[in-house]
DNA sequence: TTACCACTTCAAGTATACTTGAAGTCAAGA
DNA sequence: TCTTGACTTCAAGTATACTTGAAGTGGTAA
């Protein structure tokens, strides 16, 4: 079974190693042994666990909301509907903000072309697009 | 042309009136106009301003990129290749964040499936669902 | 006229999520 | 043996994005 140093593990995930020992002191890594000399020993749950914990977070969970998910499933025998709600309500958060990315995006390429356009038009010096013609123009999926 | 106060936008928009001080002050949200008696007045422009910019924070914008986009766009004539650059990279960016919210989705999506199981599982008095089983297990665009 | 309510400014406070600094320990290589 | 580098703890500091509090103004309704 591979070990890994805090330093190992600082660098194959990109994650400083004050943040792995502050991950450690609020709960959301817990179960780190130790050599004889204190230093942490990480193994390979850890580095799942750290991924869970990346990709929530990217997600806009918050520290306390990880907190919370960890905590109803280290007992999950116990707390499947809760595990299940909380599921539900994340999973409707992140569809909403997917919608809300898809809107965004659409957004910037309008935008893009607007200035995309514009700058052709300084250069052949024509007349400058309007955005009122660009607002709302459908855009294709890129 | 429709005014507004800070009540009606903070109600309209839902956003706290100092959130709508503090936006002036940074300098997001520019050129709101005062009564006589110093009291703000919104138009038009003030709300679509605040909608990209409730529309941008949501795609992960900090207040100093808003800052540096406006600016640009501010005086968009001089600095079409600077705003190009800034949209291309917010693009990019946004690309990214939708793959890795589809990402959590989907393992989302796997997590409810396998505490649903367990849940049957638990009613029924059969053997508990194993995580491994569910772990990579391709999952249906619901 | 008096009370109330929404507004004003400006400084200071708060929450979240780390990050940094100081002081010390330990193992390995020159 | 000495030094270096990676580790340790714990408290305090930082950045971001607001939020709150105190003290005051102006217009309207009873």
């Amino acid at each position: 079974m591979p070990q890994y140093t805090v330093g190992e593990i600082s660098e194959k995930l990109e994650i400083p190693t004050s943040t792995l020992r502050y991950y450690e002191d609020i709960g959301i890594l817990p179960n780190v042994k130790r050599t004889t000399s204190s230093q942490r020993v990480y193994e390979e749950c850890h580095v799942s666990r750290l991924k869970t914990i990346l990709c929530f977070k990217c997600a806009g969970f918050s520290i306390s909301q990880l907190q919370a998910f960890f905590m109803l499933e280290n007992a999950e025998k116990d707390n499947i509907d809760a595990i299940l709600d909380l599921l539900d309500t994340h999973k409707t958060s992140i569809k909403n903000q997917m919608v809300q990315l898809e809107e965004v995006y659409i957004q910037l390429v309008r935008k893009i072309h607007y200035y995309t356009d514009m700058k052709k038009a300084f250069v052949q010096h024509e007349s400058l697009p309007k955005w009122n013609d660009y607002k709302h123009k459908p855009v294709k999926n890129e």
